[in-house]
RNA sequence: CGGGGUGUAGCGCAGCCCGGUUAGCGCGCGUCGUUCGGGACGACGAGGUCGGAGGUUCGAAUCCUCUCACCCCGACCA
């Protein structure tokens, strides 16, 4: 693996930008800020939204789904909660059209709302208006869901599938019936995600919590995961929160509890976006192209056929095709690229740009030896392979593929911590990149100073890890222990 | 909202300063042939309101005025 770190951030951006278009997975929209999710792009975010949800049902959520307007007294409701939001919300003000002789189509003035309807930018609002209708007793809790949807955040400066205007999410909205279960539920699915991200992803990721600066608006405490990226910089891949009563007693929800006394409920959102297509991308791709783990893969191993003419695509179609079989069999999923309007090497390279873990060529030599040659993505290693028992010896390579990507994410990340314990020191280490422990007072003072000295923000204050108490690097006032310092996206 | 910049074929650009035949190049696209084990090569071909409006001029992609759009840097942010 080339060290990105080494490279400018400039490089890395426009390296980014070049990957996301060549490996096909999403473009820049006419529209404002807005992206498309190209199909291959869409696979990918399909496989992981199938993972998830199976996560989720697993921990006893369901799925539901509410409206993508909200009214803009909703939105009042929590104050803290507009205040976060209100620089960048979609407002709608009209419901009509009219043709006009000048202009063309024109907004109808007359047909104004009487309340505007804001685009959501997150849905709390809108459930737990909801939610007050569903909960009356404690027998009602838990209400545990989560909806698939897409929300706007009218963004200045757009990046593909890292921060768009528009983007695809799943955010879960719990309701519980104390304070101590909703905390348990934030962190386990701070968990879920943390899961997720290091054995679907193949992304090491640390877990923490947010200082009050970089909170959720409207939580008590949010939980995050960071992860590295190859440029050095942290990217924040998912968010869980403890809203606490915040949510409940802007919107009046209350149950009657065993002591047939009422209470407000407690309450959690998490969420994790398509920001994880940019988390995937920017973890594992290479000067090559896009680097997929086989768990995400839509597609694990593609065979292409080496023929010059249609007799040999049939020999070839007919050598593969208990090898097909037998991969299926195993779950793998296959594509056999028999279309004769391009060429080998031309496929050669397409598969590389997209990512996919395995490729398999086939030519007239491999038919007279019984043989495959065998490419894998994450070392581009090729290998000539009998083909007895390859689909065996696929499936133990697509493990290794996965293994081999965590591995080499971990080790950057772990070259790329290290602890400071002077402000001199941290200033040169924020210059060479990654994460930097170091103690901080717990002020938000020192932290805003921190950041607009050295452009970085604490990611997140860890859960696990060197937990000793220490002296502020900035101020020399006691430390609760170290927390993450970075530059981040 | 500040500070820069760019609009010419699907994409990327040259031409503009210093006005002058039919507006050009690369990639891509189409047809045919030779190729096909790492993005082939050749020949031919299709594709343009030069962002828009107005002006100067015998003549404007080029000069002037206005306007629109987009991009980058900053504030903001997952």
């Amino acid at each position: 693996m080339a060290d990105i770190l080494t490279k400018r951030t400039e490089d890395y951006a426009q390296w980014y930008n070049d990957l996301v278009l060549k490996a096909d997975l999403a473009e820049h929209s006419d529209v404002r800020g807005c992206m498309v999710i190209k199909p291959h792009g869409y696979a990918i975010w399909e496989k992981m939204q199938s993972a998830l949800d199976a996560m989720f049902k697993a921990t006893g959520h369901v799925n539901a789904y509410f409206p993508l307007f909200i009214p803009k007294s909703y939105l009042a409701k929590e104050a803290s909660h507009v205040e976060g939001f209100a620089k960048e919300c979609a407002v709608v003000t009209h419901y009509r059209l009219k043709s006009d002789p000048v202009h063309g189509v024109v907004v109808d003035p007359e047909a104004e709302l009487e309340e505007e309807l804001i685009v959501r930018p997150t849905s709390e609002t809108i459930i737990w208006n909801t939610y007050r209708g569903w909960v009356k007793s404690y027998r009602d809790l838990p209400l545990l869901i989560n909806q698939w949807a897409n929300v706007v955040r009218w963004e200045m400066r757009t990046r593909l599938f890292l921060r768009t205007a528009e983007f695809l999410w799943q955010e879960g909205h719990t309701a519980h019936a104390t304070r101590a279960e909703a905390i348990e539920e934030t962190e386990r699915m701070l968990d879920v995600y943390a899961t997720f991200a290091e054995e679907w992803l193949a992304m090491p990721v640390i877990k923490g919590i947010k200082t009050a600066s970089e909170r959720f608006a409207g939580a008590e405490e949010t939980y995050c995961i960071e992860a590295m990226m190859q440029d050095g910089k942290a990217l924040q891949a998912g968010t869980s929160h403890f809203l606490g009563q915040n949510f409940a007693k802007a919107f009046d929800v209350v149950f009657t509890n065993k002591e047939n006394t009422q209470e407000h409920v407690w309450a959690t959102s998490w969420g994790v976006s398509t920001r994880l297509m940019g988390a995937l991308i920017m973890t594992h791709s290479d000067d090559h192209g896009l680097v997929i783990p086989p768990k995400l893969a839509p597609v694990q191993v593609v065979i292409v056929p080496i023929a010059k003419n249609e007799e040999q695509m049939e020999a070839a179609r007919t050598y593969v095709a208990p090898i097909v079989q037998a991969m299926r069999a195993r779950d793998i999923t296959v594509k056999l690229d028999d279309d004769d309007k391009r060429k080998p090497g031309w496929k050669f390279a397409e598969y590389e740009f997209k990512g996919y873990p395995v490729r398999i060529a086939v030519g007239p030599r491999d038919m007279e030896n019984g043989t495959v040659e065998v490419a894998r993505r994450d070392t581009m290693e090729k290998q000539v392979m009998q083909v007895v028992d390859l689909a065996e010896k696929v499936e133990h390579l697509l493990g290794h593929i996965q293994d081999n990507l965590y591995q080499k994410a971990l080790t950057l990340r772990e070259r790329y911590t290290r602890s400071v314990d002077t402000y001199d020191e941290f200033k040169v280490a924020i210059e060479e990149g990654g994460f930097i422990l170091a103690h901080w007072d717990g002020t938000a003072g020192t932290e805003e100073r921190v950041k607009n000295e050295t452009k970085a923000t604490i990611r997140c204050i860890p859960l696990d890890g060197d937990a000793a108490p220490g002296k502020c690097m900035v101020t020399g006032a006691p430390s609760a222990r170290r927390v993450i310092f970075a530059r981040a996206y």
